[in-house]
DNA sequence: AGTGAAATCACAGTGGT
DNA sequence: ACCACTGTGATTTCACT
């Protein structure tokens, strides 16, 4: 089901230019990697069948949204069964404010990212949507004060070796 | 700086449909949302220059690529100055094993959202560019189950409310 | 699988309401 | 602010290697 895809370097190559600029035209791809235009959009839409590329996102600046303050809440919902983590999840998904929703091993068991105007309207999220639900148990409320997007993701020991001629911006 | 932008409707249904597919057309954005074409270039460009907008990226399947086990590392790093945290926010973000970084409030300092091979690999990555590294104190690594990504990010109080004749998908 | 030419279609100005 | 029109150029298909 999610087994890995063999990718050759022109893939690699791809992948790591569309992670920078996701809307780099077929014409500009084809030139950077060393193929034709048609042959990047096959290879395309190959990693598009296979699963690798699941598609193409925006990404917002959420303080230009009115939404200043991040946060990462770790939440506990005893009892952890089934039967009420289901439900659980399905309403944090739909929050507004969640940007990403981890279930992770250890004491916390579930991590939420939210983005909230300020400090009232997370006091009021943390209140109304988590504490107050029975199954939550207990909620620990960390604040970002920065966050860093890293590297492009690519398979592992993947030796990332642009060509000499190409351009890598 | 990072002030909010005034959206009106158009703004906000635009952005959740670029949400969810990045390169729908203008043509095909223009009949979801009922202006023209030419327009919806407007709105968009608009959007770009304003900074909510700040690019566009590919998603990836971790899995596809290699990178089956995914875990949050929360690492303290003592004594906690700009000296050293300057070169190990950067250090950090050039591992090709990071998705993303997170400095926040707490005891621990730092988050590591990673994607590694396996357990084994993850060992590798924690005890070499971690616990090794003198300026971090302390590093807790927590497993991710399983992670979904949330709606849409729309602006505080936005009431999404799709018209009754666009396709949502 | 990769290529190159040709048809189709979207994009980005311009000008007009 | 919005829309219609249009030239330019990117995307996509197809016959061929």
């Amino acid at each position: 089901m999610s087994d890995s895809v063999a990718l050759d370097p022109v893939d690699l190559e791809i992948l790591r230019i569309l992670q920078n600029d996701a809307r780099t035209t077929y014409r500009d791809l084809a030139s950077a990697v060393g193929v034709a235009p048609s042959t990047c959009l096959d290879r395309v839409a190959r990693l598009r069948r296979s699963g690798v590329i699941l598609g193409h996102a925006l990404r917002l600046d959420p303080s230009r949204l009115g939404r200043r303050l991040e946060a990462l809440l770790s939440v506990q919902v005893r009892p952890h069964r089934r039967e009420l983590i289901g439900p659980f999840v399905e309403r944090v998904r739909k929050l507004p404010e969640s940007r990403a929703l981890f279930h992770l091993t250890g004491p916390d068991d579930y991590l939420v990212h939210v983005a909230v105007a300020d400090a009232a309207d997370l006091q009021r999220l943390v209140l109304d949507e988590f504490t107050s639900v029975k199954e939550v148990a207990r909620v620990e409320t960390r604040l970002i004060f920065q966050q860093w997007s890293c590297g492009p993701l690519l398979p592992p020991g993947a030796t990332h070796r642009p060509r000499p001629g190409a351009a890598s911006a």
